[in-house]
DNA sequence: TTTCTATACCTCGTTATACAAAGTATTATG
DNA sequence: CATAATACTTTGTATAACGAGGTATAGAAA
């Protein structure tokens, strides 16, 4: 996909993600794949800016004697999915023109 | 409207404003204004871009004194809609998991 | 044993893009 | 005479995606 496109977009996929349940850096890789590509190199920068604006939080847990760092969305988090949802009526609007309709319409 | 959501669309944005007829910079951002806003240091460079893969023309005409740029879009630039129109598809998929639909929904 | 694959984390440098700010220049309005 | 509107353009900054590389362990294949 596009790689302009995927701005923006990506952050919020990983905040949906973790919505049912928390989860770790490779794991969301791989869930995540099947509907949008995201490299290592791209994940983990997301991560930390999620940190960042407390957006997530993060436990390192042992598993198979391995450091495995998981994450869980917090409610600034959820809020932060809503508010983009909100902001999709807009973009619909946009790509309703680049269809062909009119901006009026 | 988001920075990063408009990253990727607003190219395009200007190519379906030129798809009816041709027109020139000032106008393009007050036409395309009401819908998604766009600034001259954002504008200029956009039709450079586009200029330089050749989805676009310009021609300088005079007008009340003063020359305009007209900018015309081509048959690349169509194209470029279009292409852009069937990859939305994927991207409404993303939506709707970020709505909170399922993967395989 | 060695090599490869999978698991699991992270950083650096490059590239693309949006945009504020500033600059240039003319015409019309107050 | 000053201000707004018209019309173009460049410079510098911030943000973000991602290839390439680095570290480390475990298990399977050669």
């Amino acid at each position: 996909m596009n790689t302009q496109l995927k701005k923006g977009l990506l952050d919020i996929c990983v905040l949906a993600e973790l919505r049912e349940k928390e989860s770790y850096g490779y794991a969301i890789i791989n869930d995540l794949a099947p509907l949008i590509e995201i490299s290592e190199s791209t994940l983990y920068p997301i991560l930390k800016r999620l940190l960042t604006k407390k957006a997530i939080t993060s436990k390192s847990k042992i598993h198979n004697n391995r450091v495995r760092k998981y994450y869980q969305i917090t409610d600034i988090g959820r809020q932060e999915i809503d508010e983009f949802v909100g902001e999709w009526g807009q973009v619909e609007k946009i790509i309703s023109f680049i269809k062909g309709d009119e901006i009026d319409g």
